[in-house]
RNA sequence: CGGGGUGUAGCUCAGUAUGGUUAGAGUACUUGGUUUGGGACCAAGGGGCCGAAGGUUCGAGUCCUUUCACCCCGACCA
């Protein structure tokens, strides 16, 4: 391509919208347009750049046996009312009748629309497995889309599902595409992690993230520094705490504690380390119908992880509840605990089982009992890991230690197990002619989030620095002076033969001057940018290397093969 | 969905407390000339329903009401 036909619009000045450096450079570079919240138009080399991870998916894919296809983007809503998840969605599915006045949705993902295009053609486990996928738009009606690429409501996503005839097979599959995904990942040039995930309203037995890392991830994640141990903070675990200090000697009593309320102040009240403290968080959990108040106990020392907590409540939402709220049902705040307390739902964190020598509220104002021993509650009360990892914690799998870093999601891959098949009743004979419902799993990675991820990752404060595999050209050819005959005549001899060696190479033979041509060589990120110049009169071109930013001088006779050499 | 902010040239923004010639700057664009290794200089140009609707007024970018859009913080987010 000639840069002098290519509609690459670069600007100097970024939107004041933009904050991070993936929104800023991909729009000043011209490779995103804003359309709408949300919403972007891809320019020619964000389209390039789609491409290229869209090639290097499609090939591991076929490596990994899958097969792809390609689903109406329109869905009819009737699938959705089928599978329950038209409620579960919510606002974030974008809903519209035809002309007809039939219900449609725009497709956020396809596990419906997949599982019915195999149930009822799918029938013998012979056929199985099977792991389809498309990459295509998706539409989520995001209440608040930011970042850019990054949490837009229009995006690219591939999207696999396989379906199995037992478990077994699943976990099977689930492992090889965790093995596609980190090869995709090692080809974009992408530093990564895998991670151990919270399986969210998809559901099902497990699911593991792919975390790119770079500062400005949203998501927390909890990593070991000696094994390969990584987990989204909202999933986290760690080893079982040894306690901080002996245990503080007392027997059962009721203490007079005036206005000790909060953790650290009943800590120093006993002079006790937090650990022998009981907190409790206490939230109202939302269901489909009504909601409730749930007593979240754990150690002092630690903290609630919202997430857990709210699986373990199986709530659909977990809100904070006003301390008016807490008094009209009997609670005090500050002195609440789990000994005489009639009527509420009590979930204890895992940390706490057959804990001792415990000081918690004796639920009236200002008093405390001490030398409590938990082993002593009734049956009914159900323990769950609630306690948020905290950096410096124990590695759960070695003896490691656990730090946080931050990520972005660029794929989320799952055991679904049979939750979709069996409501949609997809099912297939097995050997003894018994009717079964798929055994599925399902992959996603977000291809346009990628883009954006790339950025994130390889970006300095003049712009992009595209590595080999996504650049959307590998190579740039700068005329300094197109008035300079030879220099002209060098720089079109060198394009027609870097395009016969198939190099996606890009010619700048715009007439600008040389800092601008520059400027936009490193706003825009080609890696490699070969500059005839000035040093051609002393027979000399220069190859720049964007990543690290060194200038090679290089002989003209020796130009091509130099380049070709490190392409 | 709660809280806050902003809408004026392609882009970044002045101007709006106090209404008053023909609405400005930088940048980008067009033309001519000079320049040619780090976003050049000189000169001459084109470009605006001041987000939209209604109102107050002799007169509204500016005041009032309504509305729409976009952004930021939070909640939410397979």
């Amino acid at each position: 391509m000639r840069f002098s036909r290519a509609y690459i619009p670069t600007v100097k000045e970024a939107p004041n919208e933009a904050t991070l450096p993936s929104h800023i450079f991909l729009t000043r570079a011209g490779f995103i347009a804003h359309i709408a919240s949300g919403l972007y138009n891809y320019l020619p080399l964000g389209k390039r750049v789609i491409r290229k991870i869209e090639n290097i998916i499609n090939e591991e894919m076929a490596r990994a046996g899958c097969e792809e296809v390609e689903l109406a983007f329109v869905t009819p809503a009737e699938l959705w009312q089928e599978s329950g998840r038209i409620e579960k969605f919510g606002k974030e599915l974008l809903r519209f009748r035809d002309r007809k006045e039939n219900l449609f949705v725009l497709g956020p993902t396809h596990e419906e629309m997949m599982v019915s295009i195999v149930r009822n053609r799918v029938s013998s486990y012979k056929q199985l497995p099977l792991n389809l996928y498309q990459i295509k738009t998706k539409f989520r009606d995001e209440a608040r889309p930011r970042f850019g690429l990054m949490r837009a409501r229009e995006f690219i996503m591939k999207d696999g599902y396989s379906f199995h005839a037992t478990v077994e097979d699943m976990n099977r599959e689930f492992d090889a595409m965790e093995a596609a995904y980190k090869r995709i990942l090692d080809r974009l040039g992408l530093e990564y992690r895998i991670v151990e995930a919270d399986s969210g309203a998809i559901g099902g037995s497990g699911s593991k993230e792919l975390m790119v890392l770079a500062e400005s991830g949203e998501d927390t994640l909890a990593v070991c520094d000696t094994c390969a141990y990584g987990a989204n903070i909202e999933a986290a675990v760690r080893a079982p705490k040894s306690a901080p200090s002996e245990a503080p000697v007392a027997e059962f009593n009721r203490f007079k504690t005036p206005g000790i309320k909060s953790i650290a102040d009943l800590s120093a009240f006993f002079h006790v380390d937090p650990y022998y403290t009981l907190k409790c968080v206490a939230k109202r959990a939302v269901y489909e119908e009504g909601s409730k108040i749930v007593l979240f106990f754990l150690r002092g020392s630690d903290e609630l992880q919202k997430v857990k907590a709210q699986n373990a409540a199986k709530a659909l939402e977990i809100v904070d509840v006003g301390e008016e709220e807490l008094s009209e049902a009997g609670l005090h705040v500050g002195f609440i605990g789990p000994l005489d307390l009639k009527g509420f739902t009590c979930i204890f964190d895992e940390a706490l089982r057959c804990a001792t020598s415990m000081i918690c509220g004796a639920n009236e104002v200002d008093y405390h009992f001490v030398g409590v021993d938990l082993g002593a509650l009734g049956e009914e009360n159900r323990f769950a890991d609630l306690s948020e990892v905290k950096e410096g914690d124990g590695c759960p799998r070695c003896s490691g230690t656990l730090s946080y870093t931050k990520g972005i999601e660029v794929g989320h891959i799952f055991k679904l197990g049979t939750t979709y098949s069996k409501v949609l009743k997809a099912e297939f004979l097995n050997e003894k002619g018994q009717a079964e419902p798929f055994v599925m799993g399902t992959y996603g990675m977000g291809v346009s989030r990628l883009v954006a991820a790339v950025i994130e990752q390889h970006h300095d404060e003049k712009g992009c620095r595209w590595t080999r595999a996504t650049a959307p050209y590998t190579l740039n050819i700068l005329v300094s002076n197109v008035k300079d005959e030879a220099q002209n005549d060098l720089g079109e001899l060198l394009y027609a033969q870097f395009i016969k060696a198939g190099v996606e190479v890009i010619f700048d033979d715009r007439k600008e001057r040389f800092g601008f041509k520059m400027n936009d060589a490193e706003l825009i990120g080609f890696p490699f940018t070969l500059i005839i110049g000035k040093g051609l009169e002393q027979g000399t071109v220069e190859l720049y290397v964007r990543e690290s930013g060194e200038k090679l001088e290089i002989p003209v006779a020796e130009a091509f093969a130099c380049v070709m050499e490190r392409l």
